[in-house]
RNA sequence: GCACCUGUAGCUCAGUGGAAAGAGCAUCGGACUUCUAAUCCGACGGUCGCAGGUUCGAAUCCUGCCAGGUGCGCCA
């Protein structure tokens, strides 16, 4: 609604249009922030090759046709042909205050479209580790964005609850006895659990041998196999919302639509891709082989849709995925956010779907790519001994740490308190660093920076926001109360109102591109805009009631950006830090 | 060998074909009698991996090369 760049571009446009000709009415107009003023038209040096003009004469011919008079304050042609936009402060003030009474706080409200995304998937009876945080944490902030823009977004937590290590683990369960501590294992520390089965299936025969006849149970649909196997599934699904509700991640047991689901559609899959000569047996195996996809010694790589033992792959019931979320679910958008290396396999999988007729045109999947987390050597992150870090561990940790530094700064708190701000500012910022950064790169863990309250960290934006608060408080003020009107003067005032307006674009980036790091990066530059209106710019001691009230705004909104902002990527904003 | 990703300040990272490439950290120098100094301000810091090409204009697009990472038939 208050999009300065979309506005201006729509203006932009239509003197276009009106000076060049209504040819160019559909033309680009290039609005782009600049440093020279709030925004800058590009459009017409690209035009004047076009048209084959002098590109200031064709800025100067725009610029005679361009009425922006009533949010334009400036506008000014300056270098080879750039035209530079400064805003009206009494616009921008209107704009800001609108935001106010937006319960949207600006955010778009979008042509509704069915989402379905596939986020965290981790796999029973084992431990979740920091490739799984990252995709949960990712995967849930672009859900909460997506939603919030208007879409109907279907959570898919595509658990690994079969295939073969089952064998093993029923066995082990059956062994250590269904309510034994070793059980209750499953629900905090899995990998102990998974541990203690594979060394029996490696030290035993006899055992590894039970095991190979109960995963054959298992798919036979042996009902104890069966009733076994959902034991250790709900022991699991245990431990998974431990962590996801300390991770206050949105995904419930309704969103787990794990391997197993598919199993019923795995037959009718293989069936039809060999009767359609799409699949074909290669050493035993029914493979797909699609064009450009080469490995080593140039020879083509197979999708395995059915293992020459009969059994069925990941490929497989990765296709029924694209089969049901298209044909059940109505999505338009399928989302996988899944790890870089899995991408060959999927682009695999989408094609072969195509082929197949599994995935219309229009429908649209994506590889949200996540990157792997490494330690500060820049390997994959692991403990000391070489193992993989216990995601449990790793938040206490943080939490631990904040802990330490909210004692150290505000001794003036009680314990409970304290307690409830280490916990927000702990795991906000290990979920901040997550998305702070492009999903599909590496990046460092580091603990310091990110629990630093100064820097693009989640601790940094929820003392802003806690700054706010506390002026609130201290004035007896209920931000809600706030209405303005918003007056600018001081240049601080004018650049967070400024800032205020970006936050629906910012918001709309971020469910067009999948890239939550945009909106960190937005709301790091408004807690910014903030901390310098903050320093220079009293609001309880301003002289002047009007400009009290409309710095009461001012923050109000602020407040409130920095509140929902926060909230789209799934971190709490405390009362007080 | 083939494919994908990455290469930007000492470090960690942004950067929509547009003007003189940005931020944070670190370093150095400043600012608390004033709404939270867990903060802020200033300075320093660059052959945007290398070489070509396209373009009025390239960190951005194309080609080649170099370096690092990852993946490449019955685990998922």
């Amino acid at each position: 609604m208050a999009d300065p760049q979309e506005i201006l571009a729509a203006r932009v446009q239509s003197a276009l249009g009106a000076a060049l000709g209504a040819e160019f009415a559909e033309t680009d107009p290039v609005i782009r922030p600049s440093q020279f003023a709030d925004y800058q038209a590009n459009a017409a040096l690209a035009l004047a090759k076009r048209i084959g003009r002098a590109p200031r004469d064709v800025a100067a011919d725009i610029v005679a046709q361009l009425d922006v008079d009533d949010l334009c304050r400036e506008v000014e042609i300056s270098g080879p042909g750039f035209i530079n936009l400064t805003l009206r402060d009494d616009w921008i003030a209107a704009q800001a205050q609108a935001l106010l009474s937006d319960p949207r706080a600006g955010v778009p409200q979008q042509d509704p479209e069915t989402v379905a995304i596939d986020y965290s998937a981790p796999n029973v009876a084992k431990e979740m580790h920091v490739g799984h945080l990252r995709t949960t944490v990712v995967g849930d902030a672009l859900a909460r964005v997506l939603e919030a823009l208007g879409h109907r977004v279907v959570r898919q937590n595509h658990i690994g609850d079969w295939g073969t290590p089952f064998g093993m683990l029923i066995e082990h369960l059956l062994d250590a006895g269904e309510d034994s501590p070793e059980a209750e294992l499953v629900k905090t520390d899995p990998n102990a659990f998974y541990q203690a089965a594979r060394e029996k299936f490696d030290d035993s025969a006899e055992f590894a041998a039970r095991a190979r006849k109960r995963v054959v149970d298992l798919q036979a649909g042996d009902p104890e196999t069966l009733r076994l196997w959902q034991e250790l599934v709900d022991l699991s699904k245990v431990y998974f919302n431990r962590i996801y509700a300390k991770l206050d991640v949105t995904l419930t047991d309704s969103d787990l639509a794990g391997e197993s689901t598919y199993n019923a559609m795995l037959p009718g899959i293989c069936e039809e891709l060999e009767r359609t000569g799409i699949a074909e047996i290669s050493e035993g195996a029914l493979c797909v082989f699609l064009e450009g996809f080469t490995g080593r010694e140039g020879r083509p790589v197979p999708l395995i849709v059915r293992k020459s033992d009969g059994g069925y792959g990941y490929g497989t019931t990765d296709l029924a995925t694209v089969k049901y979320r298209v044909e059940q679910l109505g999505a338009r958008r399928l989302l996988y956010v899944i790890g870089a290396p899995q991408s060959l396999h999927l682009r695999m999988v989408w094609q072969t779907a195509r082929k197949a007729g599994w995935l219309p045109e229009g429908v649209d999947p994506v590889h949200v790519q996540i990157g792997n987390v490494l330690g500060s050597d820049g390997k994959i992150l692991r403990t000391r001994s070489g193992k993989p870090i216990r995601l449990m561990e790793l938040l206490d940790e943080a939490v631990e740490r904040a802990t330490t530094v909210v004692a150290d700064n505000r001794p003036d708190l009680d314990e409970a308190t304290r307690a409830s701000i280490a916990r927000d500012v702990g795991i906000g910022a290990v979920k901040y660093a997550d998305l702070s950064v492009s999903h599909d790169t590496e990046y460092v863990f580091d603990y310091d920076r990110m629990l630093a309250l100064t820097g693009n960290t989640g601790p940094y934006l929820q003392y802003a926001a806690a700054r706010i608060r506390s002026i609130f408080r201290k004035g007896g003020v209920d931000p809600a109360s706030a209405e303005g009107p918003v007056v600018l003067t001081e240049p601080a005032e004018r650049e967070l109102a400024l800032a205020l307006l970006g936050f629906g674009p910012a918001v709309a980036a971020v469910g067009a591109t999948l890239e939550p790091h945009r909106l960190c990066s937005y709301l790091f530059d408004l807690a910014q805009a903030f901390t310098a209106f903050f320093e220079q710019c009293p609001v309880l001691q301003a002289a002047d009631p009007a400009v009290r009230e409309s710095r009461f705004a001012l923050i109000a909104a602020t407040l409130q950006t920095l509140v929902a902002g926060l909230d789209l990527l799934g971190v709490r904003a405390p009362e007080q830090m």
